[in-house]
RNA sequence: GCCUCCUUAGCUCAGUCGGUUAGAGCAUCUAGCUGUUAACCAGGGGGCCCUAGGUUCGAGUCCUAGAGGGGGCGCCA
């Protein structure tokens, strides 16, 4: 039996196998926090209702040991999900000793040395199954919808968008390189089916070493015939709402077990999302034009006040804290909790200082923001402080566009383009666009960009026989799941992460 | 590639003006406690203070260089 099942098995007696992730004991008494996977239970081991070698047995576990345990379910409120288990045996499988990730807090770099453990954690259970959830919706929601899903080469012989930096590799001594997007795949086959997209890994070897950056993540590429960028930005909007309305519906435990607020999700999901011209944008960046009453300057000197308030909150209650544990004939357990206290307080220090000092910075960019420049990581951030919903910028000039973007018939500077930026700071989740149709164009902007003609003549060939509109997006799976449970870095997102200086686990 | 912060026990962190033998909690081991939710309680073991130079009577603490890590920018999803 399941731990998720519980609900259903009150007052009867069952087995469960599973993991020791917490142990307190008292006289006659053993209590274990049990993990099988589907959930976690209380288990209670009580002196006077199993046999003494099975209490004895219990009373030496540690965290992580595996056992089976025979019991009842029994109802409790003040109990995980409602239920706790009255074990009446036990039987070891087999005993973990010194557990590196104890039930106190560490640091970022021992945890990401620790993945494979790590994963085993509470935090990165509901982390996971969120994904998990995300990544069935994302296939029901184009599945319903008659998309075919296509898996496109991960080996390719040339860079797509001729921009990004990518990993390179032997093919049979030619070169090869890792994938950075399965689009130009995608075309043709849409070219086949109508509808399709691609579900796969793709890779970039920039040295980016930010909080919303991978070496290696999965991206989402759907791909459409016959369809205009407005037609494109309607199904990302339904896209987003899906997945949204999904893990609202589905995770409600994991969000809990997170501390997610999903307040926001019900607006997503009934609120129509902004689509903002580039232009506009610009303006908007700048503080010409206030959205709801505040420009984006306003909002960054509120942040920076609110920054530096809290900063001196927290130094005057770290102070009183310290002071506290300084009192005579302080109980050892109180100086314990104080001291954790302290410790939370003075990482939320640290982290607030770093926004202190990149507060300015952003201002700064966002001031200065001049019309024709992509958007930068920070201006992104900045716009979204503006919206409780995703914001969608459209039409952009084309020369910072890949070379398979259309250009506007109305406006040979602009490209149909769309990227989304989730709100709460989290910035680009997709991006897409319509692509071009026309070959004299296509072919120009290839020897712009100075690409390898011969490469792309298969992709030239979509354009010669039966060229119709067409549209597409990529989401960046862990970015958005990052959004979703509102994670401070990327790299929770992913089972093993793959970054800049890491490889291992 | 550039900017910035950090590195003390297995883990999270103290360590004052440069001054005797380097500290706490957690984890672990031993002992006690009838229901605990990271908060009981007594004790034991556990250190290349990141590395290499330098200043000094004296360096965990000051200086220089290097290594490893966090974050930001650029690039992007």
């Amino acid at each position: 039996m399941q731990i998720s099942e519980f609900p259903k098995l009150e007052k009867k007696t069952v087995t469960i196998k599973g993991w020791v992730t917490n142990k307190r004991t008292s006289k006659g008494l053993v209590f274990l926090i049990i993990r099988d996977g589907s959930g976690f239970t209380q288990c209670v081991i009580d002196e006077g209702i199993v046999k003494p070698d099975i209490f004895e047995a219990a009373r030496n576990l540690h965290q992580e040991s595996a056992v089976e345990c025979t019991g009842v379910v029994v109802k409790d409120e003040k109990q995980i999900e409602g239920y706790e288990f009255q074990v009446t045996n036990m039987n070891v499988i087999s005993i973990a000793e010194n557990y590196p990730i104890t039930n106190k807090p560490h640091g970022v770099e021992f945890l990401i040395d620790h993945r494979h453990l790590w994963l085993r954690s509470r935090r990165q259970w509901a982390i996971m199954r969120i994904r998990n959830q995300i990544i069935y919706s994302i296939h029901s929601f184009f599945q319903e919808q008659g998309f075919v899903q296509m898996d496109a080469p991960i080996l390719t012989g040339n860079a797509c968008e001729g921009t990004s930096t990518l990993f390179s590799c032997d093919f049979y001594d030619s070169k090869a390189y890792l994938t950075q997007s399965g689009q130009l795949y995608g075309e043709a086959m849409a070219m086949a089916m109508g509808k399709i997209y691609t579900f796969g890994p793709t890779f970039r070897a920039e040295k980016s070493k930010t909080r919303r950056h991978l070496s290696e993540f999965w991206m989402i590429e759907p791909e459409m015939a016959f369809y205009d960028n407005d037609m494109n930005m309607d199904l990302i909007e339904s896209f987003i709402k899906r997945l949204i309305n999904d893990v609202n519906e589905k995770c409600k435990n994991e969000f809990s077990m997170l501390n997610r607020d999903t307040a926001i999700f019900e607006n997503i999901i009934n609120k129509k999302f902004p689509r903002i011209p580039y232009n506009e944008a610009v303006k908007i960046i700048r503080g010409e034009i206030a959205v709801n009453g505040k420009t984006t300057i306003e909002i960054l000197n509120q942040e920076l006040i609110k920054t530096t308030g809290r900063i001196s909150e927290i130094n005057k209650e770290i102070s009183e804290k310290e002071a506290e544990l300084k009192a005579p004939g302080i109980k050892l357990g109180k100086q314990n909790f104080i001291q954790n206290k302290i410790d939370k307080l003075k990482n939320e220090l640290k982290e607030l200082e770093e926004e202190e000092r990149n507060i300015p910075q952003w201002l700064e960019s966002a001031k200065n923001f001049e019309y024709g420049n992509d958007l930068g990581g920070s201006d992104e951030t900045v716009l979204t402080m503006l919206f409780d919903t995703p914001v969608m910028i459209y039409n952009w000039p084309n020369h910072i566009k890949a070379f398979y973007m259309k250009r506007d018939e109305t406006n040979q500077e602009l490209a149909k383009g769309v990227d989304v930026l989730a709100p709460e700071g989290y910035g680009e989740i997709v991006g897409g666009g319509q692509r071009e149709t026309n070959i004299d164009l296509l072919i120009q902007k290839i020897n712009e960009h100075e690409l390898p003609m011969e490469a792309f003549e298969w992709y030239l060939d979509l354009r010669r026989y039966g060229s119709v509109p067409h549209s597409g997006f990529g989401l960046g799976l862990e970015r958005m799941v990052a959004w979703i449970c509102k994670l401070k870095h990327i790299r929770e997102t992913i089972p093993f992460p793959r970054m800049y200086g890491l490889l291992t686990p």
